[in-house]
DNA sequence: GCCACCGGTGGC
DNA sequence: GCCACCGGTGGC
């Protein structure tokens, strides 16, 4: 599950789907979120998730760039849940863990050369939250953030 | 033999 | 101190 904070009235949204994050996640800089971008909801409308302890907050990073069509990509939280993990699976199955490893697959496959270049990736891991979170906390963020819950679930958050 | 997973580190 | 990256390996 993603959800990212409304940049006006700092409430959380739900968001559906991993593409829908994605692009919002990859404009957020240029085009930040705000409530009514979501379908017939506006600031007024109370918070559709609250920032609690019951989830393992896990701070994402703004202007990822969106998944390359036919790609994968994979944010895999450890099971100490001491830091998240980021890979690429390619359209045949290939795993791709750095952007050397992109560039080399890139040159092995040039169909891909004229559509894709190593600029679409983004290995930039979300960061995990602490148990223990300062009382200033979500006033301090300054990015967009995403949670995990204890079943993997995600959310966003936006300036 | 593969690969999901984790630990360590170099460079910033 | 953080994090992108990669080597190693245990379990299948």
């Amino acid at each position: 599950m993603y959800a990212v904070q409304c940049g006006k009235c700092f409430k959380w949204r739900k968001i559906q789907t991993q593409e829908e994050f994605e692009v919002i996640r990859a404009n957020v800089t240029k085009d930040p979120f705000v409530c009514n971008k979501k379908f017939k909801v506006k600031c007024d409308d109370p918070a559709e998730i609250e920032y609690d302890s019951s989830r393992t907050w896990v701070l994402d990073k703004p202007d990822v760039p969106k998944t390359p069509l036919g790609f994968h990509r994979d944010v895999i939280l450890r099971k100490d849940f001491s830091k998240m993990d980021v890979h690429y699976t390619s359209p045949e199955g290939k795993r791709l863990r750095s952007l050397v490893e992109v560039a080399t697959f890139l040159e092995e496959n040039p169909k891909y050369k004229d559509s894709i270049s190593v600029e679409d990736f983004s290995f930039t891991t979300p960061k995990v939250v602490p148990e223990t979170v300062p009382k200033d906390f979500v006033s301090k963020l300054s990015a967009e953030k995403k949670i995990v819950k204890h079943s993997g679930k995600m959310f966003l958050k936006s300036p």
